[in-house]
DNA sequence: ATAAGTATTGCAACAATAGTGCATTAACTG
DNA sequence: CAGTTAATGCACTATTGTTGCAATACTTAT
């Protein structure tokens, strides 16, 4: 079990309160959140400064960043060794359309895409949109 | 080789002369377009009536709304006889880096995807970013 | 310990996109 | 032609994402 502190020095990043304040609800969040799901949780700290918190996050691979259909950037942490930019450990996300809260399925893979001639891909995206399990089941 | 009329009577929308040019300007457009772009094309329009007018477009299933992760939505020509919102349907759209243009690739369906127990599946969206065939060629 | 420099934070803006409410105009129907 | 319905134009508003700059806090060399 590691600390906060490890966390962000093992990324390099220093850790200052704020930062340590937002990985603890990234952590404790088992689904991907938004910017203003932080500020709403933080309301008496500035917008900027968790704007700030994340991308730095985000530039020191501690969390991805998600599109998810809805317009409004998710995040989620990272695995241990997490490569998101490298396109063959590209996971899926889900967004549930009943709770609103998306889900990285980091078990399931992009499957293998076939694209015409002179098409190079970079980058897949992949999200699937439904009712989560928590959804369908209650 | 149809009249914009009749396209527009087809999909049970009245033949206006702001839907006619709109739907002119996506029929030439090889790619999927945003709103700023028609804006930006029709500077003497109205912003909102090209805003609605694709919003009709969509609702009646004339185009199809897609998110590239660019942030900003595009919007493309349905096929004949699409069924966009058929799971089975769903082709795979192409945003390329270089030109900035999003593609559909109408005949680059979506592969079977297996989800965990308990999910849901209602709707795919697989974005490819990469380099396009015109931009690796040139 | 202190001065100088660097990193972080807070505040105030701004821009783009998306969307709504309402009045006006155009089109359609009896 | 009057009355109704649909479409348009204008004026806003909200949200998200983003930047510039000043104020603080933190580090490091002297």
């Amino acid at each position: 079990m590691k600390t906060l502190e490890k966390i962000l020095e093992n990324n390099k990043v220093k850790p200052t309160a704020m930062r340590l304040l937002v990985l603890q609800f990234i952590l404790r969040k088992k689904t991907a959140l938004s910017l203003s799901q932080l500020e709403n949780y933080f309301d008496n700290a500035d917008r900027t400064t968790i704007y700030r918190t994340i991308k730095t996050f985000v530039e020191k691979g501690l969390v991805h960043q998600i599109d998810d259909g809805t317009g409004v950037t998710k995040y989620a942490l990272c695995e241990e060794n997490c490569e998101c930019e490298i396109e063959t450990d590209l996971h899926l996300h889900f967004h549930c359309t009943k709770c609103e809260e998306t889900t990285c399925l980091t078990e399931h893979k992009i499957p293998q895409i076939n694209l015409p001639e002179g098409f190079i891909a970079e980058n897949i995206n992949l999200v699937v949109k439904g009712i989560c399990d928590k959804c369908s089941t209650s």
